[in-house]
DNA sequence: TTGTAAGCGTTATCAT
DNA sequence: ATGATAACGCTTACAA
């Protein structure tokens, strides 16, 4: 691997030279055109690649942010990684991609790992709040910012992305009033999640504006903390074998109404013929499940981006702020609901 | 942020002593137990992290690898990334995610980062046999090995891991034909893709072994490059079409099998019950989807732990061997049957 | 217009 | 048993 001082003396200029060039310093606007010119065409012909770390070691930047997701298989996980990871590609940085896997073990041995590559910052996808706590501390200490994405929680001194999960559920449950739906079926969230407990302000909210009845049969509770299609589908269950009737049911997010539409289908009831079912996040396979998915899109791949903002804005801060550290953002995004097959009206 | 001097000084011994401590070098074997308790204590009091880029410039080793996959966003990728992080884990390697979003442009803006950041390897997951060769001189002048997960193809010359697939489509249509069906479609996957190839191989091998015969009106081909759950749909719509009957169909993958479970669905078909459906790789929504679906997995996990391995044996390589680097490995893994919900006996 | 030299934080080598 | 020193490759005052 040829370094810098070998490119000099092949190139018969110094080292200087050779850096001014390469990195269009300022510093090096009065060198001819024609230099800057062979010194490139050089530094090309022999693949000369200058050492980021002795470059990061110099200048204390190691242009590297940690993306941590909590589980880098969940769906939901995916489409946000993909918006940071095009927003990224536009700047600077490099992502470290860090898959916590749900354990706090591996959370604190990643901890080291990151504060020893120098990472500039956090962007951290839907963390279960403990870990947040947690990750403020360690984080903080080192003055790195931390922007979480995804779910919405945080203490106003974080900053954060997220989608309006009040309005998301309003808006889901209008769609249902709207085409007719009277009797509807909720599948809520677990109750540690803050996002449930938001959704279900908004379907209150919205039941109590048209005085629409929410009969407690047809609410069934998520319990485990994380969703999963067999949840729901376990909860469809519970819902088909109680006596109350429904033409329609609102499941937490899209991996619980998958698991619901399953249930139904298995107890051979169509959908939406027969029953309505509408998700939430609107999920890579929401599109092209069996019916495609009636859904509140978070638009994740915008979170993905916003979350980049986010964080490139509270590097750039600290030089306007005279050491406080930036002021911490709450973006909130606006949901939007995409009408596909699981909905009917009754 | 502390640096070893400040360490040092804090502690009254050297920088020196300081690092042979931390490190556990065998050459401050002599240093007494309790001045190494002493060290590693003000260490975690202070919160001292060793700083990567003067580690990695003295040593010239990143411990970094790059993970390549084709698009993040692909379920397939998912499940392999999930598997190759746990292997890092235990690794003393960061893996460095690239998603090359399928664009040449992306990719070689990418190299250069990698080479800058000295990355010890490249782990890339499925790509396009174009890419394959572009990278292998871009990193093999560099002497940075190469290893391709997921699609069988490649050069002997160049390490990989991949399902067999052969015998993956040999074992789906066993199945399909066990419990009685003659009359089978196909939709085949792209012709450039090498996987492709060797299916319809495997079909055609077992097709042969037991005279069954494959009707041409029942087969339709894959054109785009990348399979997706629309492209399934349309094959399968087509498939509809034509007058020629079956009761089951095989698709090139879970996606595509995902499209036509649905084309079925809208067209009044009941699957499994009127038409059975088989898939191949064993994407996690195969498990959840509306029938869950019958396929071939590739055991994508244990793809990305057999490529972390062949990585990690190709970097201690170099040492047994003399110069000439290591000998490239081909692992080749057995698929497996997993039936669920979309087939069924004629 | 170009070059010299110091220093970023670590660790390996050689002293003491 | 511990310490001084040089070197890894690069950037940036400062000199020329």
């Amino acid at each position: 691997m040829i370094t810098i001082r070998e490119l000099a003396t092949a190139s018969g200029f110094s080292p200087t030279t050779i850096s001014l060039v390469l990195n269009s310093s300022p510093a090096g606007r009065h060198i001819p055109e024609k230099t800057k010119e062979r010194i490139r065409e050089l530094a090309h012909k022999l693949g000369y690649h200058p050492n980021q770390f002795a470059r990061s070691l110099r200048s204390s930047r190691s242009h590297a942010v940690a993306v941590m997701v909590p589980d880098i298989s969940d769906p939901y996980c995916a489409q946000i990684l993909l918006g940071i990871d095009k927003s990224l590609y536009r700047s600077t940085y490099l992502p470290v991609l860090i898959d916590i896997q749900n354990s706090r073990a591996r959370f604190r041995k990643h901890v080291a790992t990151l504060l020893e590559r120098r990472i500039e910052g956090v962007i951290a996808v839907a963390n279960s709040l403990q870990l947040q706590t947690e990750m403020l501390d360690v984080f903080a200490k080192s003055r790195i910012p931390v922007i979480v994405i995804g779910r919405e929680s945080n203490p106003e001194w974080i900053s954060s992305v997220s989608v309006d999960n009040e309005m998301g559920a309003r808006i889901a449950i209008e769609h249902l009033y709207e085409i007719g739906h009277r009797r509807i079926a909720f599948i809520r969230g677990p109750k540690r999640v803050v996002d449930s407990v938001r959704r279900w302000q908004g379907i209150c909210d919205f039941a109590n504006g048209v005085s629409l009845r929410l009969d407690s049969k047809l609410i069934v509770q998520l319990e485990a903390a994380a969703s999963s299609s067999e949840a729901g589908f376990d909860a469809m269950n519970k819902l088909l074998r109680q006596e109350g009737r429904f033409t329609a049911v609102m499941a937490f997010d899209d991996m619980t109404a998958f698991g619901a539409i399953r249930a139904l289908t298995q107890a051979g009831l169509k959908v939406p013929d027969q029953c309505s079912v509408v998700g939430f996040d609107d999920v890579a396979a929401a599109a092209y499940y069996n019916p495609p998915i009636t859904t509140v899109s978070q638009s994740m791949e915008e979170l993905g981006n916003l979350g980049v903002s986010s964080f490139l804005h509270a590097t750039q801060a600290p030089l306007d702020n005279n050491g406080v550290g930036p002021q911490p953002v709450q973006h909130k995004v606006k949901p939007v609901l995409i009408i596909r097959g699981s909905t009917a009206a009754v």
